[in-house]
RNA sequence: CGGGGUGUGGCGAAGUUUGGUAUCGCGCUUGGUUCGGGACCAAGAGGCCUCGGGUUCGAAUCCCGACACUCCGACCA
């Protein structure tokens, strides 16, 4: 990649200053703008393009989980909210308060949902009498908000889109089960459709969800070595089933509470996409989840019958592909620039040359590699070409990943590695908050990302207080 | 919420120190020539200089205030 040029002079130089060019890269692509509110984004076409196909795809797994799609208020009563005490502690310097309708001040106050857990819950308490109402497997795709103090496009913005799945069960058992399902279906989903390989595991107590028994999550690490929290799935027990009085009549006969999950992503998974594939010529699109997925750019158009035969070549392959032809009288270098620009995996170049001889030039994004092909079985050699271009991704940021990932032995080690590294750090943990509050603190936002599934016995020891280790421990800077 | 930076046609900037008719590049419109890595010629359109006060004969420029964006922290999906 280091000898392909870098073709876009606005765009700021990712490794100059990552955060700068992550901005130009959001905005000069066309994914969002800023609004006249403060913190919130319009996504324009391009961008929402992108959500439209993320949405698309997980609903797919979703249904195929036997979820079903609901919506639910945007609304919540102040007094609904108050139910679950850790949720509401959680939640409550973050929301938003609709205090007036109609020109008229409300007898109570109205939060605009920064999550639904409490909308589903009074729902369920209604609908949920017998052991066979369960399961409940619910999901809605809906925007939240949560007042944030620092916004970004994508990965942090006061309102946001999101799906979040919420479900009740009848034992912990199965409750259990569902929130390590849905956690692979994110996991899988990354790595599948994305091109992103994540971290898995638990997060710790002090990481976890307001009102959780248990939080897992999904972290993938951006090109410069900064953890996304990318995707949570929560098993809750019976805590809010007992705050929220959800009760069925068991198997026995006996009134017994439910037990709950929910999980979510977001429109932050785009800002993964930009942060993880990006270089300094812009986006590079996973091709499972790009609005376009091969430009076609004609060459010499005003020569007979190229026009005529790169539309025929569009044709072939819109069934199979998202294709865009770009017939506009821009030149062709100002085209291929700005597809680059926009991340498009595939570019297929057809010109008068390439026509006589029955072929076309295929040009990737990712590598900038071309390829002269015949135009006989295109539609395969694009399939293909798509399907590679997926697996490069997968594998360089996989291997990012690994170059990025330390082990620290012991603390002056981890202070070491924290200083100097950006990435991932393993370490052993004796289970003590103060402990994940020293390294923070010492290292000024270096938090635990997860305990991995995988773990490994590095030491035997907590890197910071020398205690018996209990858990290994994944840590890291996030956005 | 603390600390920096920036607000001037759609975009990027100059002009602000030292007040005096609002500039440049890109983009846009129309016509023509071009076309294998951001083409060229010609003619056009487009701006209460972020907003609100003040000082002044006169403010993009000086003073006070607000807002927005942005970067770095703290907080969070």
């Amino acid at each position: 990649m280091s000898e392909q040029k870098k073709m876009v002079e606005e765009i700021t130089s990712r490794d100059t200053d990552f955060a700068r060019w992550y901005t130009d890269v959001v905005k000069k692509t066309e994914l969002v703008d800023y609004s006249s509110v403060k913190g919130c984004m319009v996504i324009r076409p391009y961008g929402y393009a992108i959500w439209e196909n993320i949405q698309k795809d997980l609903d797919a797994r979703f249904k195929a989980t036997g979820h079903e799609n609901v919506y639910m208020p945007m609304f919540i009563p102040e007094s609904l909210l108050q139910k679950e005490k850790d949720h509401v502690e959680g939640f409550a310097p973050e929301v938003a308060w609709v205090t007036h309708g109609g020109g008229e001040k409300l007898a109570e106050r109205l939060c605009v949902r920064p999550t639904s857990e409490t909308l589903f819950c009074e729902h369920y308490a209604k609908i949920i009498n017998s052991y066979r109402d369960l399961p409940k497997l619910y999901n809605q795709w809906c925007s939240v908000v949560r007042w944030e103090k620092t916004t970004r496009p994508f990965l942090r913005s006061a309102e946001f889109l999101w799906q979040e799945g919420h479900t009740m069960h009848e034992t912990a058992e199965e409750a259990k089960a569902e929130t390590l399902r849905m956690l692979e279906v994110y996991r899988d989903f990354y790595k599948e459709t994305l091109a992103i390989p994540v971290v898995w595991g638990q997060k710790t107590e002090k990481e976890k969800f307001a009102g959780a028994e248990a939080t897992y999550t999904v972290e993938p690490m951006m090109h410069n070595g900064v953890a996304l929290q990318g995707g949570t799935s929560h098993y809750f027990g019976d805590g809010f089933a007992r705050a929220f009085n959800i009760r069925f009549s068991g198997r026995d006969n006996t009134l017994q509470y439910p037990h709950q999950t929910s999980w979510g992503v977001s429109t932050r998974m785009i800002g993964a996409i930009i942060m993880t594939h990006g270089d300094d010529s812009g986006l590079v699109l996973p091709p499972r989840v790009a609005p376009i997925q091969a430009v076609i750019v004609p060459i010499a158009m005003h020569k007979g019958g190229v026009l005529e035969k790169a539309e025929e070549v569009a044709a072939s392959l819109k069934e199979r592909f998202r294709i865009k032809l770009d017939a506009t009288d821009n030149s062709p270098g100002w085209k291929f620039s700005e597809y680059e620009m926009k991340g498009v995996p595939l570019r297929i170049e057809l010109g008068p040359r390439d026509i006589e001889q029955g072929v076309c030039v295929l040009v990737r994004r990712d590598t900038g590699e071309k390829t002269t092909v015949s135009l006989e079985g295109l539609a395969d050699t694009v399939a293909e070409m798509l399907d590679n271009i997926h697996d490069s991704l997968y594998n360089r940021a996989l291997e990012n990943l690994k170059n990025r990932t330390y082990t620290a032995h012991d603390y002056d080690e981890f202070l070491a590695i924290a200083k100097e590294k950006s990435g991932y750090i393993n370490a052993m943990w004796c289970g003590d908050e103060a402990c994940e509050t020293k390294i923070k603190e010492d290292t000024g936002g270096v938090k635990s990302r997860c305990i991995p599934f995988d773990e490994e016995q590095i030491s035997d020891v907590c890197v910071v207080c020398g205690k018996p280790a209990k858990h290994h421990v994944v840590f890291g800077r996030q956005y």
